[in-house]
DNA sequence: TTTAGTGATTAACACTAACTTAACAAATCA
DNA sequence: TGATTTGTTAAGTTAGTGTTAATCACTAAA
């Protein structure tokens, strides 16, 4: 979703060329990036900065990202951090001692941005999934139920596929706010998959069909939303 | 289109196949293309056209992508440029340089233009997002909210075509001052559409229907004003 | 390994609200 | 008054959406 905050994204490379191109992506999806350039420097960076998602380069003078790592996983305030080891391929080192040390995941260099964007947004939209899962949402005569994916409705119980079921919870998760069908797309499928935006369409008309017409109405030349009162 | 401005993208190959489905595809999605044939021409054409979108290939006649790329890059007017590389699947080559020399991104060949165009448009994404993200205006009685398309008058709720929509929001926005018809086509339409001008009447009429008399005026041989106090 | 089934995506065609244009009536001003 | 501008309505056109069906991908059962 469009977090209100910008999540905040601490790069840690010894490599200014890296850097450069991963600050470079990163804030152009709208992340917040601060760098370092070894482990030493990374560790008082990220106890000031905050960082939501580290970026961490294996091999560093001063203090490789193992033992780095190591240390930030220590510090209370950055538990709930990411962490994504960078790694050169051959570095067959990294990838057991990377999780023993609390690796959330890794990748190998050379990096794709834009896979390592998706990465980052995965790792946002499962920790936003989390969230959710409390969720259950009661609104007009519906009772929509993430743990079954069913609709209660005047009683009766109705079961969605995911997809549809998806796109159902994110409308009435955001009554009378109405989303353009890409922002459907890179909110419910990600964005990282290539679909036609007309699919959402057909996803709409399963739903309509499946839980009534009443309650998704279409702005036309805009998108879609979920309709209170 | 919806977009003020178009988007420029300039195509760099030397197969005159790829470059002409580019070009198709890319205009058929609204955005204004350039072509070049290798990486000489590619310089020269960048620095006239000034693109956003930079699409090249790396093998190439007369100077290859990576070359290209680093002189687009000490390029002042052109540093802002997204480079997107094409390679084929086998040249190992080009991955580690691509980044080195300043690319933004890659994607291998054969291409599906559909996702390059997902690829591109998503580039885009954030800034657009961030035009409405302004959202909601009180004034007077009315509460015109942009992210349900709904005017809020005395507890009621009116909801507004896309163009009516975007008519009010735009007056509203600007409370007494008056627009010309001209004007107001060129900020709501855009400027590369072309309408009559009256059918800006027709639109007021319509407004002026849903939401009453007493906001819009008319100021006669002039325009039109949304009315304060 | 087939087969059948489900869901996701795409493609094709139908349909209609929204938009544009045109035409005429009403209002305004010289 | 006549000329010009705007209001209003209605008819024509288009872009956007609804809808159905075909295709593809995947899974589970036989």
């Amino acid at each position: 979703m469009a977090d209100k905050q910008k999540i905040k994204v601490l790069v840690v490379d010894d490599e200014p060329n890296i850097v450069e191109i991963l600050k470079y992506n990163l804030q152009k999806e709208g992340y917040e990036v601060a760098t370092a350039e070894d482990g030493l420097k990374a560790v008082k960076t990220a106890i000031k900065f905050q960082p939501d998602v580290i970026l961490l380069d294996i091999m560093m003078p001063n203090q490789d990202g193992v033992e780095t790592c190591l240390q930030i996983r220590q510090i209370p305030e950055l538990k709930h951090a990411f962490i994504i080891f960078l790694t050169a391929r051959l570095e067959e080192y990294s990838e057991v001692a990377a999780f023993d040390v609390g690796a959330d995941d890794y990748i190998t260099k050379p990096i794709k941005p834009r896979a390592l964007m998706s990465r980052i947004a995965a790792l946002f939209r499962r920790d936003s999934k989390k969230d959710q899962e409390k969720g259950q949402i009661k609104i007009r005569d519906l009772n929509v139920d993430r743990s079954s994916y069913t609709i209660d409705k005047a009683g009766k119980t109705i079961t969605l596929p995911k997809k549809e079921f998806e796109l159902l919870y994110f409308l009435a998760n955001n009554p009378n706010v109405v989303f353009s069908r890409d922002e459907l797309l890179h909110n419910i499928w990600g964005s990282d998959v290539f679909v036609l935006a007309r699919t959402v369409d057909v996803h709409i008309r399963k739903v309509r069909e499946k839980i009534g017409e009443e309650y998704i109405t279409t702005v036309k030349g805009v998108g879609y939303k979920f309709e209170l009162g």
